[in-house]
DNA sequence: GAGAACTCCGTATATAGGTACAGAGTCTCA
DNA sequence: TGAGACTCTGTACCTATATACGGAGTTCTC
């Protein structure tokens, strides 16, 4: 019989802490298993790549609660899913832009080292200059 | 005479609160302006921006201090700009394409809502199942 | 020139996202 | 079958990123 996905096993092969496990069981960003008379918790194969899905959405923003919010999108538990779909793509929308700017200031910046740069003026600075505040 | 750009004013414009900027002095992210006899700092208008900067890509996923690293590549201390420049223009890319990734995923979610979901999988993790891991 | 509003400095508190550890029970495998 | 590895529960601790507060001094405004 091949070996059951515990805990321990899960963390290691989503390259996480068991500790991290338990922790987004407790906000409950990741279901628990229900616990078996033995007393060793089982996890379903797909809950390998859901932790791995939000371990990459961490870095690129987003909060515990708004992969909560992608998941749950994923999950198609529906109702509003379209409504909230859509909100979430024009907010990714808007990252993307926002990092497509900083990196056409980053391509300035490397292809023109040379900068005559003495002035209070920040090249990087002016690439997020959105003034939407 | 104009009002002098004090800390709370500057905070106002940049949409901050005052203990933030104390904040981001404390941890070296901007610098302290030299406390004139009176003991009132004043900070160059630049600053403003420097501070809404920050408050931008903050949710775009850069730490404190990947944002000092930027602003530092913008202030132009040279030396090692270029190869510091390229390095992050990568991981901007790559978070470019993770996005993208994820929002063509919640295209897919949007235009074909009536998702006959009821398995395990689910459409969000897949769109950054990376196999780098 | 007096009171309100602001600044300074130091310290304390808050929240998110983990990580660590203790003590007791369970599983695995030689 | 017994030692070592693992899990469970609960609680404590840690870092990053702020935010709040108290008491003393400064500036603005009327």
């Amino acid at each position: 019989m091949r070996k059951a996905l515990t805990i321990g096993c899960l963390a290691r092969t989503a390259g996480v802490n068991v500790e991290t496990v338990r922790y987004y069981q407790r906000v409950g960003l990741i279901r628990e298993p229900r616990k078996p008379p033995s007393g060793y918790r089982v996890y379903p194969p797909e809950m390998v790549d859901r932790i791995k899905f939000i371990k990459r959405a961490q870095p690129l923003g987003f909060s515990l609660q708004e992969i909560a919010d992608l998941l749950e999108l994923g999950d198609g538990h529906c109702a509003d899913v379209r409504v909230r779909a859509e909100e979430k793509r024009a907010q990714i929308q808007q990252q993307i832009t926002d990092l497509t700017a900083l990196k056409t200031t980053l391509d300035g910046l490397i292809t023109a080292c040379q900068s005559e740069n003495d002035t209070a003026y920040c090249p990087i600075v002016e690439s997020l200059a959105g003034k939407q505040a």
